[in-house]
DNA sequence: GTGCCTGCTCACGGG
DNA sequence: GAGCAGGCAC
């Protein structure tokens, strides 16, 4: 038996189609992973391709990771010389050997979205631009789509003829682009367009790629945009055996400059093409994914296509709906809490899916309460983080002092008495003398007017060398440790952040930096800094996902694409959320398509069991909105939902009569879905809802009880007594109710204030 | 040059 | 609600 067995139909033709372009329409959950990695194996195995002939590209890490693993685990020997990259780290490779015939250094750095937003405002400035009139974010977008487009300045000035606002931005554009050249640094986009502009500039580098990648895919193909069609296109060449894989109801990247066209109109620019769709779902069950036909529907202009699974129905999608936000989130721990110790599922199976960062903190903080495991995906940029960059500026440094940006990033950081005066005047020096800024402040002593400025500046310059010594001898993560120790970082953090909670989290975030130094020294042959740089500068999350199969996990709908979970709950079902207030009053229009598109990628990572949940008011932007039930909840039939409450989570009218203010604050334990109190107690509706039992609760959800599994042990501690937690810190217990499986805890912090939880999961410790 | 206060803007997503 | 830029006092 031979591993195509296990595959269908059109699994295996596509694995087999490998010469020439292919479009491989690939629905959700229809294994395109498995067709893309056997395909890999086929061409190895079969074909007698050579491992290093084959290039597989994919969007991001996390998909990079996936396949890389994948392949390694069906191919076995070589498959390591198979290239599995992002677009941008692949881009990132050829430029670190080809761009200098573009006239750029080799050792260029990568702008990040702080850099570029600083490189902006220094621009505005000079050409005193008011930034309240136009915002950086505006010329930064600007730019940004111009690079996707594969537009460059001067296009863009003519283009721009006679038109203010685009004249501006293209002077921005212009001037941008010379000072990253004088900088010698590229932004994200760049990687890309740099990448296209080598291509077409030197075709005898071209012919050299086209040589080796003569097998490409592409995965998540609907998300290319134009510049990374072109490289593509450029690449597959004359062979043109090209495989695209993608799904054009799961275009979620409109926003950075996704070209749907691309998959749209694969086949009028392969004429020849072959197309294969697959249209059997392995993932879903039958109702989950009826749901999910059922919203994407209500777009046009998509590829029609209907996915279908030999799955069970299985249960109904479930649908809550809260008071706030709060409400929601304790639901979402409780449930999941729930049927972990029923034994239903287990933490590594559950993931709650949201719209937009902001809405993790409550669902952690609910994870927190409840004491149950869980991991933050995405959010801030872990390279992102002040620490980590201010720490990364300093090995740059340390390494060349080549990184304008990194080198004034720290030259105050810690605090030296360097201010803004004497940067000015650095950097004209610097300037007039065409140096870089770190050989500006080498020669501090013939700036002129700096003053007492100037013995702070020979001091920094005098610690820049003492590292520099230490780094010949230390390894990577040694460094890194002398460096916060000798710059005193620890402090200086304290001193800012005025919460010790903040900076032990900082402090966290560094040791983590040591981690992956230290990894990354096992890892290669011959550890340097420099690549040790180079390769973080492209890392969005610093941990892959394995290794966490015992939490649960939190992300955005966006990172979710790609990821399959028994357990998944959608938070924030809500009509200004999501679909977001931006896409609201456009209507039908490509936004409202995309979200839609989101709601889809959402629904279809569910496997076993999904619920969708909403709040009605909900703290957006510093103030509580009201928010009627998400639109794309309403587009899945009636006989798909689970909602426990007939027929009434839909009332606009009723929406309309209710004011903030005639609510009484309800407790913390008051969980339940509020039109279901609407139904049944119409009365006394505005009466303070008294906790009841969690069983009761379950009961009145719809939820049935199941055979706890959990053994009541004593509590070391009682009421009046002192406990500590791990977030919360210390506090005193107030009150603690015997449940059927487990004991409520409600807790007094100091600093956290009240919180009632779990003793199971909360673990408290008793104070002696 | 620094620290504090105020007021403004932004919460949509990634490499 | 939070983070940041700009203004102001020391």
């Amino acid at each position: 038996m031979s591993i195509y067995d296990t595959l269908n139909k059109e699994q295996r033709e596509a694995v087999a189609a490998t010469q020439g372009p292919l479009l491989l329409l690939a629905g959700a959950g229809s294994g395109k992973t498995r067709v893309l990695t056997h395909r890999v194996a086929y061409l190895i195995q079969e074909m007698g391709v050579p491992p290093w002939n084959i290039l597989a590209i994919t969007f991001t890490n996390k998909a990079a990771g996936e396949m890389r693993e994948r392949v390694d685990s069906l191919v076995g020997a070589g498959s390591s010389q198979v290239w599995v990259a992002t677009f941008h780290s692949t881009c990132l490779r050829i430029l670190r050997r080809y761009i200098d015939r573009l006239g750029f250094d080799n050792h260029f750095t990568i702008y990040d979205t702080d850099d570029q937003k600083s490189l902006v405002r220094d621009i505005c400035r000079r050409l005193q631009i008011d930034t309240k009139q136009m915002r950086e974010k505006e010329f930064m977008g600007a730019i940004s789509s111009a690079k996707d487009q594969l537009i460059s300045p001067t296009e863009y000035q003519l283009k721009a003829m006679g038109d203010f606002r685009l004249g501006k931005i293209a002077s921005v554009y212009l001037a941008y682009q010379e000072e990253l050249k004088k900088n010698n640094g590229l932004d994200f986009d760049d990687l890309l367009m740099k990448t296209v502009e080598l291509f077409k500039a030197c075709p005898e580098v071209l012919e050299q790629y086209q040589d080796r990648f003569r097998y490409i895919m592409v995965d998540e193909y609907q998300d290319t945009n134009t510049a990374q069609f072109e490289l593509i296109r450029l690449l597959a060449g004359e062979r043109r055996n090209l495989c695209v894989v993608g799904d054009d109801d799961q275009s979620i990247y409109r926003f950075r400059g996704a070209n749907i066209r691309n998959i749209l109109d694969f086949e009028k620019i392969y004429p020849d093409a072959r197309v294969i769709r697959l249209e059997q779902n392995y993932r879903s069950t039958g109702h989950i994914l009826e749901a999910a036909n059922a919203v994407i529907r209500n777009n046009a202009g998509r590829k029609e296509k209907t996915l279908w699974t030999s799955r069970e129905k299985g249960s109904r999608v479930r649908f809550r709906q809260f008071e706030n936000g709060y409400e929601e989130a304790e639901f979402i721990a409780e449930d999941i809490a729930r049927l972990v110790k029923r034994g239903q599922t287990a933490y590594g199976e559950c993931a709650v899916l949201y719209r937009t960062n902001a809405q993790s903190r409550l669902l952690e903080e609910s994870m927190v309460t409840m004491g149950l495991p869980y991991r933050v995906v995405g959010g801030v940029n872990f390279y992102a983080r002040k620490e980590i960059k201010d720490i990364l500026a300093y090995l740059k440094t340390v390494d060349n002092g080549r990184d304008d940006v990194a080198v004034k990033r720290i030259l105050n950081v810690p605090r030296r008495g360097i201010g803004d005066t004497s940067l000015d005047r650095l950097q004209s020096f610097a300037q007039a003398r065409n140096i870089s800024f770190f050989e500006a402040l080498e020669e501090a002593d013939r700036v002129p007017g700096l003053g007492r400025a100037g013995t702070k500046i020979a001091a920094f310059v005098e610690q820049i060398r003492v590292m520099r010594t230490k780094a010949r001898i230390y390894g990577i993560k040694e460094l890194i440790r002398d460096v916060i120790e000798s710059i005193g970082y620890a402090e200086y953090l304290r001193d800012q952040d005025g919460d010790e909670e903040e900076t032990q989290d900082r402090l966290n975030n560094l040791e983590e930096l040591m981690g992956k130094a230290a990894v990354y020294s096992q890892t290669h042959e011959d550890p340097t800094l420099s690549e040790f740089l180079e390769e973080v500068a492209l890392v969005a999350d610093i941990d892959s996902l394995e290794g966490e199969s015992e939490r649960v996990l939190l992300m955005t709908l966006h990172s979710a694409k790609g990821l399959e979970f028994s357990q998944v709950y959608l938070a924030g079902m809500e009509d200004g959320l999501f679909p977001g207030y931006l896409s609201l009053p456009s209507g039908d229009s490509q936004d409202m398509e995309e979200e839609r598109r989101l709601a889809y990628v959402g629904i279809t990572r569910a496997k076993d069991q999904l619920t969708l949940t909403c709040a009605r008011t909900r703290m957006m932007r510093g103030e509580t909105q009201r928010n009627a039930v998400s639109r794309f909840v309403r587009e899945i039939p009636g006989e798909l939902l689970d909602s426990s409450l007939p027929g009434s989570y839909w009332e606009p009218e009723k929406e309309m009569e209710r004011e903030a203010g005639e609510r009484e604050p309800v407790p913390a334990y008051d969980f339940r879905p509020r039109a279901f109190l609407r139904s049944r107690a119409t009365a006394q509706e505005n009466k303070p809802f008294i906790a009841q039992g969690i069983g009761s609760l379950n009961r009145i959800a719809g939820i049935s009880k199941g055979v706890g599994e959990i053994r009541l042990e004593a509590l070391d501690y009682g009421e009046g007594d002192r406990v500590n937690h791990t977030k919360y810190g210390e506090g005193t217990v107030l009150k603690i109710d015997r449940e059927p499986r487990d004991y409520k805890v409600t807790v007094l912090f100091d600093r956290a204030g009240q919180k009632i939880m779990y003793a199971s999961f909360a673990k408290l410790k008793r104070v002696p």
